[in-house]
RNA sequence: UAAGUAGUUCACCUUAUCGCUUCGUAUUUGCGGAGAGGAAAGUCCGGACACCAUAGAGUAUCGUAGUGGGUAAUACCCAUCCGGUGCAAACCGAGGACAAGUGCAACAGAAAGUAUGUACAGUUAGGCUGUAGUGAAACCAGGUAAACUCUACGAGGUGCAAUGCUACGUAUAUUGGAGCUUGAGGGCUACUCGUCCAAUUCCAAGGGGUAAGCAGCUAAAAUAAUGCAGUAAUGCAUUGUUCAGAUAAAUGAUAAGGCUUCUUAGGAAGUACAGAAUCCGGCUUAUGAACUGCUUUUUUU
RNA sequence: UGGCCCAUGGUGUAAUGGUAACACUCCGGUUUUUGGUACCGUCAUUCAAGGUUCGAGUCCUUGUGGGCCAA
């Protein structure tokens, strides 16, 4: 497993963000929070992953991009834990939802304990 | 030494690993190159570029305003005169015209415009002259134009979501109105003119679909050094440099070392303001550190 | 990205360059045994900072905050 994170997992296409916010469900992991649909799309990644900060929380567009970029690298770090277990194709959209800045470590943590908390929601299903 | 004032420079660096955007070359995921700012910001001015008719005329509207120069151009820059602020260095100024016309002037004051009253003084008198008092203004051809206006100069409009092309998809549903060469309507601010286009068409209501890709898209009024012209802004010549191009939107993470700062050796932090979106020239605003010139005051010699 | 507007008590609106007005609300008082009604009073650095002017809510410049339009 190498850890990339190319355009086609990128989620880009406006109509499925759309849906994804009118149909999607949501789980929490303060302060990361992620809204998945399960969903077919053309791509052959097992997701296509978005990442959103508030421009309330963050009036500067040099900290919504720092954060933007760190939660990037948590989520290319460890994506191996939703490929390896995923059969069906998901997009998902994280966002940011506290107004403090985190460091790398503290943020990688999160992400990991919300992945595992998604696996474990939709294996129950 | 302190305070002030004018200006200049820099914006942690190096290496390795993993990753992102893009270009080149190879081809099967390799190799190599490039990858945020002085303000990228505000959008306050000026242009380039594109379309609108060939981009036209007049009026309206808006802007600028000492003089001279610079520039693609400007409300910018340089020089200088005048006025103002400051002890000074220095800074600020929409700084043409009220001797064309119109309007306005609270309170105070005799009077704020059809100007010229009162008291006192000078003079023999008539009258004339001066002073006082109110006020921002009454030194009379009065004050006021960031009041209307006049003068000079400038501005056609819309903006890369411009514009051109490809692909996909839908509905020529329906209703109302206008017109078919004696002209509906259109040609992107308002009116008038002029001119061009114009018929399975145009307008309104209401509804439906799409929102994917390519070009525009980054090498230029660019920048550095030297020489010449000029008080200067700047211009010309020669030589060198190649410097982002994304689109739910690339610049990040980790480790080591150096450097700096803080701290009780451990250790912690890498700082301020802040992230390109068609591209340039300015202005304005935000902001850390270092250095230099000048002014004033105090102390010492 | 580009273009265009707005800002006055707690709220909604006024105001030729010359004392910031009106309605409602809140608070205080008078009237009433008490409450309501009625009457009286209070509540403004006119978004901020500069400039023009004798004098700016008003005119000009810059900023701050909010809103609208254009595939």
């Amino acid at each position: 497993m190498r850890y990339t994170l190319t355009r086609e997992e990128k989620l880009k296409s406006r109509k499925l963000i759309g849906r994804l916010f009118e149909e999607g469900s949501s789980l929490s992991e303060f302060p990361l929070r992620m809204i998945y649909l399960q969903t077919d799309y053309t791509s052959d990644y097992p997701t296509q992953v978005a990442f959103s900060v508030s421009k309330k929380r963050f009036g500067n567009a040099v900290d919504r991009n720092k954060i933007k970029r760190l939660l990037r690298e948590c989520y290319r770090k460890n994506k191996y834990i939703l490929y390896d277990k995923l059969n069906d194709k998901y997009i998902i959209m994280f966002t940011f939802i506290d107004e403090k800045h985190y460091k790398y470590v503290e943020l990688e943590e999160k992400m990991i304990q919300l992945l595992d908390k998604f696996l474990k929601k939709e294996k129950k299903e």
